[in-house]
RNA sequence: GCGCCAGUAGCUCAGCAGGAUAGAGCAACUGCCUUCUAAGCAGUAGGCCAGGGGUUCGAAUCCCUUCUGGCGUGCCA
C-alpha cells in the first residue's frame, strides 16, 4: 500500500544525502558531518510542497551559515526521475521542493488500486491488540460519558486495524460486587413498593433512584406477581438480579448496536470469581510477599511498585475488591489470552486508578510486561442545555442516557461529534446539538460525498464513466485547487499512522473536514461537465478518488456516506 | 496538600515528535446560483497563544514556576 507522503520524504532524504556526498567530494562542504533533519509540508504552500531543514541542522557542526550549505547542496541536487520538478533555498536555510506530475499521478493510482483499503498501512504487524471500552455498569442505562467512550474506543479500534493490528473489541461487564448487591436491593424495594404500597417500604438511601429500576420491578411483578413479597430476602434478591442483569445487558447491546458498536466479547466479571481466577491471582501476589494484612483486610504493597498508596485486595468481610478483580482480569488478558497489547478506554474519573493500576501490573510474579498496557483517558463531557449545566448522575436517575440522546440526535452526528480529542473536556450542548443539522461538520463532509455521487451519476448519464488511470492525462491537473486536493488525498495513510500512534482517532475528523473543504473549493472553481474530454476525464477521476477517500474516512468513523442529500 | 488533564479570536475548538507571517467552524458584515447539489464558495473583521522565567539559529509547541477551571486521591467501581 502506498504512502506517498512517506515516499516523497524518503526520496528527499536520499536526494539531499546524494547531493551532500557530491559536494563533499568536490570539497565544497566538510565531509564528516551528519546530513539529517526534518522533511515536512510547509504551512504556506507558496514556500513549496515539501521543505527540509538539513542545512540548518548541519550549520553548527560545519561551522557554516545554513544558507551557504543549502546553496551548495542545491547545486548538486539531481531531480531527474524523481517526484520533484524543482527545488530552491529559502528562509533561514530551508530547501524547498516542488512536486511533479509523476507524484500526483501516483496518488490517484494508489486510490484507484487500493479502493476501500486505501489508507491502510503498508504491512500488517499482526500485533494482537485488545481495546476494552464502554464497560458500563449493567445496573442502569448508559450515559453521555459512555457515548463518548464508545465512539473513541470503536474508532480507535478501527484505526488500529487499518494501521495493521489484529484488533479485539471487548466490553467488561461488572456483574458482581457491591453495586450488583445495591442494584438488587434497589429493585427489591421498588418491587415491594408495588406490592405493599409506596409508603410501606423505605427505599435504600444509596440505591439507584432511576426510573429504569421501577420498570424492572414492574416487569418482575408482571412475571411473578406478589410471589416474592413473602420470599426469603436473599433468594428474592438473587432472583431479581438474575433476571435484571441479563435484561439490562441485552438492552445495552441493543442500544450500542443502534450506535453502530459491536463487540467481539462481552466478558463477565462473575466468570473470574466462579473459576477461582481472582482467588488464584491474589494468592499469587500473596505467595510472593506483595501483600500484608491490616485491620482484617488484605493489602497490596503497591507503594513498592511506585504507586502513591497501597490498595485493599480483600476486604475484612472476605470479599475481593474491584481492584483485585481488575488485576485478575488484566492478568487474564495478557497471560491466558496472550494479547500483545491492551488498551483500556477510561473516563478521567478513573485516571488516578489507571496510574496506580499500571504500577500494580509491574509486580514481577504476574509475568506481565506492563509497558504493553495503555490507557486512553478521556476527559469528562459537560452536558449543557441552553447554556446551563446538566448534572449527570446515575444515582438520582436524572442522567440523559445514550438512547435518549440518539432519539434527539442522529447517530451520524453523535459519532462525529463525540470523536473529539480525548484529552480535552468536551462540552455538549443539547439545545445546540439538536439544532445542529446543517451546522454540524458531519453534514459538510457528507454533503461533499453526495455532491460527488450525483456529479458522477450526471456524467455517467452522458456516457462519461470514471476512467482508468491509464486513460488519464495527469498534465490536465494543473490548477492549485486540484493539486491541493490531491495532496490532501495523499495524506490519509499518514493520518491513520499518526492517529494510531497517538491514540487520537479525532485526527480523522479533522482530516476529512479538510478534505471536503478542498473538494468544495475545487468544485466551485473548476467545472467538469462540458469541459474538453481530456480535462473532463482528469477531473472526474480526481472527484471519484475524493469520493472514495471520504467514504473510507466516514467508514472509519462509523458514519454513513450518503449518495444523495 | 499531592497527582492527572486543560487554559489559543466573542463562542466551540485545531495547531503540541520545536520551523518560515498562529488557523477553522459558529456568530457579524460584503459578494457569488438561466451552467455538474448554495447543506456550497470567495472576501472583510476579530489575538499579550493565561502570567513570568528558561533551553536555541528558532517556542503556542520542550523545561521550571505562578494563577484559573475540571477530575482523582474509598475496605465504591
Amino acid at each position: 500500500m502506498a504512502n506517498l507522503i512517506e515516499k516523497a520524504k524518503l526520496q528527499i532524504d536520499k536526494l539531499i544525502k546524494d547531493a551532500y556526498a557530491k559536494a563533499a567530494e568536490k570539497g565544497n562542504l566538510p565531509g564528516d558531518a551528519e546530513m539529517s533533519g526534518t522533511v515536512e509540508i510547509p504551512k504556506d504552500k507558496a514556500l513549496g510542497d515539501y521543505a527540509c531543514s538539513y542545512a540548518m541542522a548541519a550549520a553548527k557542526s560545519m561551522k557554516m551559515p545554513p544558507r551557504r550549505i543549502a546553496d551548495e547542496l542545491l547545486k548538486e541536487l539531481c531531480l531527474e526521475g524523481s517526484y520533484f520538478t524543482g527545488a530552491e533555498v529559502a528562509g533561514a536555510g530551508f530547501i524547498n521542493f516542488r512536486l511533479s506530475d509523476k507524484w500526483y499521478a501516483e496518488v490517484l493510482k494508489a486510490v484507484q488500486d487500493e479502493g476501500v483499503d486505501y489508507g491502510r498501512a503498508d504491512k500488517r504487524t499482526g500485533e494482537r491488540v485488545m481495546v476494552e471500552f464502554v464497560s458500563a455498569n449493567p445496573t442502569g442505562p448508559m450515559t453521555i460519558g459512555n457515548a463518548r467512550g464508545g465512539v473513541l474506543g470503536d474508532t480507535l479500534a478501527e484505526i488500529l486495524d487499518r494501521a495493521g493490528c489484529n484488533v479485539w473489541r471487548e466490553f467488561y461487564v461488572n456483574d458482581a460486587g457491591n453495586q450488583v448487591e445495591l442494584f438488587g436491593r434497589s429493585i427489591e424495594a421498588r418491587y415491594l413498593q408495588l406490592v405493599l404500597g409506596e409508603d410501606a417500604v423505605e427505599f435504600p438511601e444509596d440505591g439507584y433512584h432511576g426510573d429504569d429500576i421501577r420498570e424492572l420491578a414492574a416487569l418482575l411483578y408482571e412475571k411473578y406477581g406478589a410471589k416474592y413479597a413473602e420470599a426469603d430476602e436473599r433468594e428474592r434478591r438473587q432472583a431479581f438480579v438474575e433476571f435484571a442483569l441479563p435484561y439490562n445487558i441485552a438492552l445495552m447491546k441493543k442500544h450500542l448496536e443502534r450506535y453502530r458498536i459491536s463487540f467481539d466479547c462481552w466478558f463477565l466479571e462473575s466468570e473470574l470469581h466462579k473459576s477461582g481466577y481472582v482467588e488464584e491471582t491474589v494468592k499469587l501476589l500473596s505467595d510472593n510477599g506483595y501483600t500484608y494484612e491490616k485491620d482484617g483486610a488484605l493489602w497490596l504493597r503497591n507503594t513498592d511498585f511506585g504507586a502513591d498508596k497501597d490498595e485493599v485486595l480483600r476486604r475484612a468481610n472476605g470479599f475481593y475488591t474491584y481492584y483485585a478483580v481488575d488485576m485478575a482480569y488484566h492478568r487474564n488478558k495478557f497471560i491466558e489470552r496472550g494479547f500483545d497489547r491492551v488498551i483500556d478506554v477510561w473516563g478521567a474519573d478513573h485516571h488516578g486508578h489507571s496510574i496506580r493500576f499500571k504500577a500494580s501490573m509491574t509486580a514481577p510474579a504476574l509475568g506481565i510486561d506492563s509497558s504493553k498496557l495503555d490507557f486512553l483517558i478521556m476527559q469528562m463531557v459537560r452536558l449543557t442545555r441552553d447554556g446551563e449545566t446538566i448534572k449527570v448522575s446515575k444515582r438520582t436517575g436524572k442522567a440523559i442516557t445514550l438512547n435518549d440522546l440518539l432519539d434527539e440526535i442522529s447517530v451520524d452526528a453523535c459519532r462525529f461529534f463525540f470523536n473529539a480529542r480525548p484529552d480535552t473536556h468536551l462540552e455538549f450542548d443539547m439545545g445546540l446539538a439538536v439544532r445542529q443539522d446543517s451546522e454540524n461538520p458531519v453534514y459538510y463532509v457528507q454533503y461533499a460525498h453526495a455532491r460527488i455521487c450525483s456529479l458522477i451519476a450526471a456524467l455517467a448519464a452522458e456516457g462519461n464513466a470514471v476512467p482508468d488511470m491509464s486513460q488519464v492525462d495527469i498534465s490536465c491537473i494543473s490548477t492549485e485547487y486540484e493539486r491541493d486536493l490531491i495532496k490532501q488525498i495523499s495524506l490519509l495513510p499518514e493520518e491513520i499512522r499518526l492517529a494510531s500512534r497517538d491514540y487520537d482517532p479525532s485526527r480523522i475528523n479533522r482530516y476529512v473536514i479538510e478534505l471536503a473543504a478542498r473538494f468544495h473549493r475545487f468544485y466551485n472553481s473548476n467545472r467538469i461537465k462540458g469541459e474538453p474530454r481530456e480535462i473532463l476525464s482528469a477531473r472526474l477521476k480526481l472527484a471519484d478518488a475524493t469520493r472514495r477517500v471520504i467514504a473510507n474516512c466516514l467508514d472509519i468513523l462509523g458514519v454513513t456516506a450518503p449518495e444523495k442529500m
